[in-house]
DNA sequence: AACGTCAACAACCGCTGTTCT
DNA sequence: TAGAACAGCGGTTGTTGACGT
């Protein structure tokens, strides 16, 4: 009865994730799509349960994901929605597209807490906590909340809806494969721009980057020792394996970074440019088309797209940001 | 230079509802 | 239908770097 267990927990690595890691898993991804975790540690050969491969995935390696700097816009959306929704961080997520409901929390818990805290005792406010359980303290919060609260659910159901009635629309990453609910549901790709959708991988492939230009300069002894060059070879099961070769110490820092992203780019046939690029580079074609964006039918997609999400989304957010309250923010901003 | 403190964030833990065999 | 695993979610912890003393 019952499924197999999905990993026997002895020798299962724990701890950060190494560069090789992830270009491991992302390969894999690419190939086979998200989803059918259980799977992915014994097909890839990571030492990590299947949780910890879909729990990296869906809060950094998986593309769209805006790391950085939260912008002013952003944080005034998760003021406002956590005044509304309290610490729900993935329904908060869904209206942030590019962040995850991870990054959100820190966000939330590192910088908004504190600063939130630091204004409401500027501003003659002694109550010293603002998470949603003294938020419920307030009398004047409570009124009018479950409207919201009830507007917020309708968004999301609508926006669900949406998304039901466009499985098949291009700017889909894994059209035959559902995404994880946690992308799917909280990062809308429909909500952005093509320009937007066409870079996603892009975006993935610059994290990974950027990671593996970190790490270099975190180990210095790994830099110029190891992954200065890349070559994939086929797993037997036509999974993709990246190994890292030993080279001269010569290599700077800035061509260690280039010769990364161009084998990530070689690896994963795609780049940021692609889309606004003619589709005449016909070497990409090997691993691309699985998830190749066909232009010819995104342009009546993206009209009912629009004509949805001009009445959906967009204007929800708008009047969330639009909403006074006033009882929980007044004279923050 | 050494040490301690703090902030930031990635990753893990544990719970819950859903799905699968 | 029962039981086990999966997947999602929120809370918490561990690691690391920056900064001050």
């Amino acid at each position: 009865m019952g499924r197999p267990p999905c990993c026997d927990k002895i020798g299962i690595k724990k701890g950060p994730w190494t560069p090789e890691e992830d270009i491991i898993l992302v390969s894999y991804i690419q190939e086979h799509g998200p989803g059918n975790w259980r799977s992915v540690p014994s097909n890839t050969g990571l030492m990590r349960c299947s949780k910890s491969c879909r729990l990296r995935w869906t809060n950094y390696l998986r593309p769209g994901i805006k790391r950085g700097n939260f912008t002013d816009h952003e944080e005034k959306m998760i003021i406002h929605l956590q005044a509304l929704l309290g610490n729900r961080w993935a329904a908060i997520a869904s209206y942030l597209p590019q962040r995850t409901d991870n990054d959100i929390k820190n966000y939330w818990n590192t910088h908004l807490k504190k600063k939130l805290k630091k204004m409401q005792i500027g501003g003659g406010s002694d109550d010293d906590n603002n998470d949603d359980k003294s938020n419920s303290s307030n009398n004047s919060q409570i009124k009018g909340q479950w409207e919201r609260r009830l507007q917020t659910d309708i968004h999301m159901a609508k926006q669900a809806l949406c998304e039901a009635l466009s499985l098949d629309k291009p700017t889909q990453i894994f059209p035959e494969t559902k995404l994880p609910s946690t992308s799917s549901h909280h990062h809308p790709t429909t909500t952005t721009t093509p320009n937007q959708t066409t870079s996603l991988y892009a975006s993935s492939t610059e994290n990974i980057a950027r990671l593996l230009e970190n790490w270099m300069k975190k180990s210095p002894n790994m830099a110029t020792t190891t992954t200065t060059t890349m070559e994939t070879k086929p797993f037997s099961n036509n999974n993709m394996v990246i190994t890292t070769g030993s080279s001269s110490s010569e290599g700077t820092q800035s061509t260690i970074t280039c010769t990364q992203e161009y084998a990530l780019d070689s690896l994963w046939s795609f780049n940021s440019e692609r889309s606004s690029q003619s589709e005449e580079n016909t070497n990409l074609g090997e691993s691309k088309p699985q998830y190749q964006e066909p232009q010819e039918t995104q342009v009546p997609l993206m009209l009912l797209e629009n004509w949805l999400f001009d009445d959906a989304a967009p204007q929800c957010n708008e009047d969330l940001m639009n909403m006074s309250l006033e009882e929980s923010t007044e004279g923050l901003f």
